[in-house]
DNA sequence: GTAACGTGAAAAAACGTTTTCGCAAGAACG
DNA sequence: CGTTCTTGCGAAAACGTTTTTTCACGTTAC
């Protein structure tokens, strides 16, 4: 590694015969109050190209107090849709010509402090928060005051701030009315409370089938614990997985068992699915399953799943166009607006009329 | 979003009547050549907390050279290893008191180009590139000149700087000792020159069986074109799965099909099991299945897939103290190393003896 | 003949730190 | 009583830019 041969402004500056001044205006190309003439503009701009100048982003920071540079903090990042959003909002920015780095939360507290520290600081312009935070409540509060502008991505209805979210009730509908349409009554939930928006989701769930005049017998609601499947043997998500397998069992051996199971992410209706494999049902003629974010993995399976799909790269450039906007504008009340995208169901093998 | 009242060195120096100097030294702990009195020591500290303090780390790094903070540029980011190897090196980075951020590079030279100056620039003091670059051999001519401190992370075995990598051919041998040890002969090899160190591993998977003293038939050789398969319908990954889907069809229909079928990469092996299954296959009775990375993917289908899995969280750690320990020392020639970690083989339940 | 103005650019301040150097005041020493 | 140490700290330069202010030198208007 050699060193860093560095030409600042000032080499340019000397090589053109010109001040420091001179050359900061013409590359930054300042009009207002500037008065250069097309000679010395055209001399120095091709000196910066020949001696190859590339200014000093810190030193540019400094004194503009702004970066250029936005950051997202994926506050869980271990889930396949999460996983996914992260480096969607990475495309999104590239595509409007901003750098957007982005950084994960272990579910640890003093994570969230450290990051809140980083991003209070001057070193990004503003910044997405992805994801739900169950646990974070503190650290929610504290973030209503921070100075940076910032929008909630996919962080549940319940966000006080500028926010993209899916349009979960919206969705909630189409895949309840479609199960519904299917002649299914006995519609089972499947899900964790630990996972992002499940608790949501299953408010939701309630007060749909509420609506239509179904109702949701206590057994019908399986809780899975997502550390409760030999946590020292497998990692979360395999984990979270086993442990669907196991209540996706439970809830079929039941005396008068669901026909269908909708399970709040995908993450439980790939171990529902395997459930119902291994106690020998077929899935959808004997089981009809709905999933929820239609991530990767839902058409890996076998059968493939139906899916409520959501639409990840609209929330993505949604989000970054917000961001950008209030960067632009903090003030303006006008974008501290809720964005609710609408997502799409997607039927695939997993469903079957009644 | 109220205003930042940033309270900076100069308030703490006024409040506690010392200069901003004698601030800047006791909260940086300085001792060598500096003399200050216990009591004044105590009462900037105290004042210093009492105002919230935080150091302007745009101002810090201008002036010391150094941001404290890392970057990791993911370069295809789209497949289920590498999603995950982007969120391990942060969590790795975070158990050492390190910020680190990660941004992708959407398979566009320009994205390259773009990165490359940020990175060259004075915002990070180091970097991690993930994963394999085929298309950007242009770029990699550059990188070897950068200015910061590097460490290639899973990016193949050819590289020619501090790397760090799975031991690939210990885990062809793994698993293809398992496989020949079953009492297969007729093995095929599928996957896609397009995908991240697939052409790496189809060398070593022929290199290993021509060893054994098995010989791989052409019609054994299945590529996947990653974009055949429908690619204004399917996202990538998506289309990939469809595609390979077909591919295992073909393979299995010939009039002499393999045992057992040695996918280069989870996403293929998730596709062949799926184009056995529809073909009325059972596996692994009537075909054995391995996959290789052992990510997600790999467990949550059925049957589960045997699988050499990449210790992700290992490599991503060694990559994190490497890089660190070249921050410190850029110059020490023992830091430019190649470390490989060895993988392990998962054995599931799509393999069977012949 | 001088004030006003227009043009092109340089000088200097500023951003918030870190770091080097210097210096005052008391103590110790001869 | 002068010299030399030590202690404790301040002044100022520096980092590489951007932005504000100033300035020199013509030209035009009155």
């Amino acid at each position: 590694m050699s060193r860093n041969p560095a030409v600042g402004i000032r080499d340019i500056a000397e090589a053109a015969g010109v001040s420091i001044s001179t050359v900061s205006k013409i590359l930054n190309k300042k009009t207002e109050g500037v008065r250069i003439s097309d000679e010395t503009r055209q001399r120095v701009i091709e000196i910066a190209q020949r001696l190859g100048y590339q200014p000093n982003p810190i030193a540019t920071a400094l004194r503009s107090n702004r970066t250029g540079i936005i950051s997202a903090v994926n506050l869980n990042p271990g889930g396949w849709f999460m996983g996914r959003l992260g480096v969607e909002v990475q495309l999104a920015a590239q595509k409007r010509g901003v750098e957007l780095f982005v950084s994960t939360v272990n579910n640890r507290a003093e994570s969230v402090e450290a990051h809140l520290t980083i991003l209070q600081g001057q070193l990004f312009d503003g910044f997405l928060l992805l994801g739900d935070m169950p646990s974070y409540r503190d650290a929610a509060r504290k973030w209503k005051n921070l100075y940076k502008p910032y929008v909630s991505v996919a962080g549940g209805a319940g966000i006080q701030a500028p926010m993209v979210h899916t349009d979960e009730a919206c969705g909630m509908k189409l895949i309840l009315d479609y199960l519904i349409g299917l002649g299914h009554q006995k519609i089972a939930f499947m899900g964790s409370p630990a996972w992002p928006l499940v608790p949501e989701r299953f408010q939701l769930f309630r007060e749909y089938l509420t609506k239509r005049g179904l109702c949701i017998p206590d057994n019908y609601v399986s809780v899975v614990d997502r550390f409760s499947y030999q946590p020292e043997k497998f990692d979360a998500l395999e984990g979270l997985h086993r442990a669907a397998i196991q209540h996706a069992k439970s809830l079929l051996q039941q005396a008068n068992p669901p026909t269908a199971i909708f399970c709040a992410a995908d993450a439980f209706a790939l171990g529902a699915l395997k459930g119902a494999l291994q106690l020998g049902l077929a899935v959808p003629q004997d089981v009809s399953i709905t999933s929820f974010d239609g991530t990767d993995g839902t058409f890996a399976c076998q059968p493939e799943l139906t899916t409520l799909r959501r639409p990840i790269k609209k929330v993505a450039a949604e989000a970054i166009d917000l961001l950008l906007a209030l960067i632009d504008s903090p003030d303006d009340l006008a974008l501290q607006k809720r964005i609710l995208v609408e997502p799409e169901l997607i039927v695939r093998d997993s469903c079957t009329p009644i």
